[in-house]
DNA sequence: ATTAAATGCATGCAAGTACTTGCATATTAG
DNA sequence: CTAATATGCAAGTACTTGCATGCATTTAAT
């Protein structure tokens, strides 16, 4: 990937971040990256074709590999504790932002599977860690399918209403959130 | 609010839900609505004049009403519940579609306020609840802010992944994940 | 130093955008 | 019946869109 492409990806992944992919015209991505707009259409097949190509970029998606959870204690509060904080070191305003904007009919159909890969990496993650935490009798039986989803959504739900309304409805903050659901979820879950 | 106009409105704020704002053009809603394109401009100042009367409506917003939350029964168990049921009833995925595609640069700081109405008076019920449920002597004493930002979270994620996914993350049912979801927080809160 | 590739720039184009106008035809109210 | 109102229709405005091309200039490889 060339610099010149690479400028012309990043100027278009932004402005849909910020004005979601039908506000973002050729103009503006050329502007943004300071390239002349004939470039775009050199280096790239259209406007579509920039978008598909970004979002393949390990740069524009939330780092989400396995590795992330090799900090395994099997010990549920510390476990859950990183969880949510792996969850929201990667999932940031910018990206939840980005998801948003590349909700366009035009674009959904080849991105939304891609989009929807950062929630099933977590939610597998946390299924498959209940079920080794139930063999290993450190916690009961339980529908674990439903749980993972109490505990993503509540996850995925504070990310992104701090995302969206910034500290207007979230006041509390990462930290004391994390500790008082994690609380909550041991507590419920081990009693 | 005549007839025409509000054929208008109703077809203005489909489009907006299936494709967003900038997306949807006048010739669009005219189409949908049957009427001629001219006739939108008799009716309304311009395009977004037509958004800005649909947000002012009940029908297009979700029907958050204080009476929601009447049937309280000062009982964790069923009042979670019943919170849980109330919002789901009323932010079905069609409204959190809307409330995305309402998301434009050139709408959102008018809109944003309105949106936010609808976790607003959840958030703030919530607080009341735990608050009186601790004088009652039914709960002990909690970071309720952070409490009711979980379970909030919780319940608008839960809703939010199930319209944007539509059961290919969230396999769990809306009665079984509230189920789960409330004897998690009932023994979390209670233990 | 010579040559080939990459880029900038100006301009153009067909189509689409929100919005407007003038006029004909319905529907309704007094 | 008459007059006001609502709407349809066709055409047109001024502007923007994605996309394209020819030509000059810069950059980089040989």
């Amino acid at each position: 990937m060339d610099e010149t492409s690479q400028k012309i990806i990043d100027a278009t992944m932004s402005l849909i971040r910020d004005k979601g992919y039908v506000a973002t015209t050729t103009k503006d991505i050329a502007r943004l990256a300071g390239v002349n707009e004939c470039t775009l259409f050199r280096k790239f097949k259209n406007k579509k074709d920039i978008v598909l190509q970004g979002v393949e970029q390990e740069k524009w998606r939330a780092n989400v590999t396995p590795d992330i959870f090799e900090k395994v204690q099997w010990e549920l509060k510390p476990d859950l504790e990183m969880f949510m904080n792996a969850y929201m070191d990667r999932i940031t305003p910018d990206f939840v932002n980005l998801s948003i904007g590349l909700r366009a009919p035009q674009l959904y159909d080849e991105t939304a599977p891609l989009i929807m890969k950062v929630p099933q990496a977590f939610v597998s993650f946390l299924t498959e860690y209940f079920e080794k935490m139930e063999e290993m009798g450190k916690i009961g039986h339980f529908d674990f399918e439903s749980l993972v989803m109490t505990i993503f959504s509540s996850t995925f739900g504070y990310t992104f209403l701090s995302a969206s309304f910034n500290q207007n409805l979230a006041k509390t903050s990462r930290e004391e959130f994390i500790k008082c659901s994690v609380k909550v979820f041991v507590d419920g879950i081990s009693g």
